[in-house]
DNA sequence: GCTTATATATAAGAATCTTACATGTAAGGG
DNA sequence: CCCTTACATGTAAGATTCTTATATATAAGC
């Protein structure tokens, strides 16, 4: 798995992506992250719930509890319309990050 | 430039990217971190000066003060052996994390 | 003499991660 | 019926790494 360190940052752009598949609780938003990076990208629910707690106050998404007729609760959560739009320049700023790290190691070996 | 959010870990590897080159200072670091990568990673020397006192502990580089004939002092890093051994699993790391998040988008838009 | 560039350093605070702890329901096997 | 595993959410303490602000000091150019 990837180390701690570099992969600060990441819940944000991990949570955005699997939510535009679809509404989701947090248990299963990590389920799927785990499951769509193979295992590379990985949050325990500890990392994950405060996270969500920050972002819908951000306003990038929004949650509702939920109870299944087995009586089990769940707060579903949602894209909202700035989360969307939050989610192409956050995918550029990453791709400018990979691109800025690519330049170091290419000088490094100019 | 690229926000503090994402940029998080990403200290370590420019650092020793730069240091790959041959040997520098503090300063001179910074100023070619923010060239080489055309302004798009930026650090604060105040971030930077204590990210090398840990990287040093680590033994990741080694930190020597030199003083100019015009009297001014400056502290000399260079890699150790150690982190030359550190660069290329750090460099895979950050490989494995890219392509994580764009394994994460393709889900989104499959 | 004044300003800008060079050069290093510390402090206070915020954000995001870690592991550990805490609670409770549902389903399946023995 | 009990026990274990999976599901589901949450808090707390601590570490790391970033931010801005502050402090010091030398060198070069005008």
């Amino acid at each position: 798995m990837i180390g701690a360190g570099i992969k600060r940052g990441t819940a944000e752009l991990a949570i955005l992506s699997v939510l535009e598949e679809g509404p989701l609780h947090g248990y299963e938003m990590a389920r799927r992250i785990e499951e769509q990076t193979k295992g590379a990208l990985r949050f325990t629910l500890a990392a994950l719930y405060p996270m969500l707690y920050r972002m819908e106050q951000r306003g990038w998404i929004r949650g509702a509890w939920e109870t299944s007729p087995s009586g089990r609760r769940k707060r579903c959560y949602r894209l909202t319309p700035a989360g969307k739009k939050k989610l192409s320049p956050l995918r550029k700023e990453w791709a400018e990050l990979f691109g800025a790290l690519k330049r170091l190691t290419k000088a490094a070996h100019a």
